[in-house]
DNA sequence: TTACTCTTGATTATCACTGACCTAGCAAAT
DNA sequence: ATTTGCTAGGTCAGTGATAATCAAGAGTAA
């Protein structure tokens, strides 16, 4: 039983999955919200929290007369920017559950398996509980997973 | 007779296992809750004290309207056999080199992949540095390596 | 006892969704 | 060149529904 985010969200990944030759896709905001019955704003909280550049796209847009809204698929083909863009999202300082978003997006998108995944999670955890141990502050301990984090994920790219 | 922890502990199982096809289960707290008649902070509890990385299990999660619970098993089996032999290895306290020579083992048996052993030796290593930087001993370290290996393994064989 | 596990409920945080209002692009009329 | 009007997309705060967290209390086993 999906709600409408999800809806919109698989419809725009079944488009874009469609669109083979291309790396976009582009649409009317307008039209998309009367297909899936709602109002518009609802476009910008689908693109807001399942396309963001987190998640691996970019969007681009125009208003007035033959306004439009593009989704581009982020593609990183070396492993140098596949690294770069992984230490851009992680940035210098990240808490345990931003991680595990994180990670679930990865494997998602099967740039690690579930074991490497599960691997990363307990050294997180491990890594946390040891540091609050010895009383190192919450914003100490997200610089750690930062830093623990682009460690492990650019050792695998 | 069981206590309720056990008991929602034995429904999860018992579903994960009818779930054949996928390995995750989806639900609602607040309704697995009413089910068994109990407040929902408690199936907080089941979950971080039954379904932890370390036993195996990942949780992905989504609060607000349609929120959801998903429990996501990874290692296909837990053989007490095999874990038990691993801890049997291990120790109690293991040096990074001895850690290393054994994910070679564990490689070259085609136990674990390369990326994996790579992953662990990563989170080794940071933890020790981070445990120096504490004062901590050297006995004390490798104490703290075996811990994290037999973690990290155990969810893994 | 003592330490550990389990259970509870109050508080806090997050998510999906809406609608009122705002802004940008464009072109026709002035 | 300026104004006006239309058509599109953007932003934001509010609402209700849900899950997470935390600390305290209640059991339980050693």
């Amino acid at each position: 039983m999906d709600n409408l985010t999800r809806e919109i969200e698989k419809y725009l990944l079944a488009l874009l999955n469609e669109a083979e030759d291309e790396d976009f896709i582009q649409l009317r905001r307008k039209e998309l919200a009367e297909t899936f019955d709602c109002v518009p704003s609802q476009i910008n909280y689908v693109l807001r929290s399942r396309f963001s550049p987190e998640q691996g796209y970019l969007i681009e847009s125009r208003r007035g007369g033959s306004g439009y809204i593009k989704i581009l698929k982020i593609s990183c083909s070396t492993p140098e920017e596949k690294s770069e863009h992984l230490s851009g999202i992680i940035g210098d300082s990240i808490s345990l559950n931003e991680a595990r978003r994180l990670l679930e997006y990865l494997q998602n998108r099967e740039l690690i398996t579930a074991r490497e995944r599960l691997l990363i999670e307990i050294a997180l955890k491990e890594s946390d509980s040891q540091a609050q141990q010895n009383n190192i502050q919450s914003s100490q301990r997200k610089e750690m997973h930062a830093d623990l984090l682009k460690r492990m994920l650019t050792s695998l790219i």
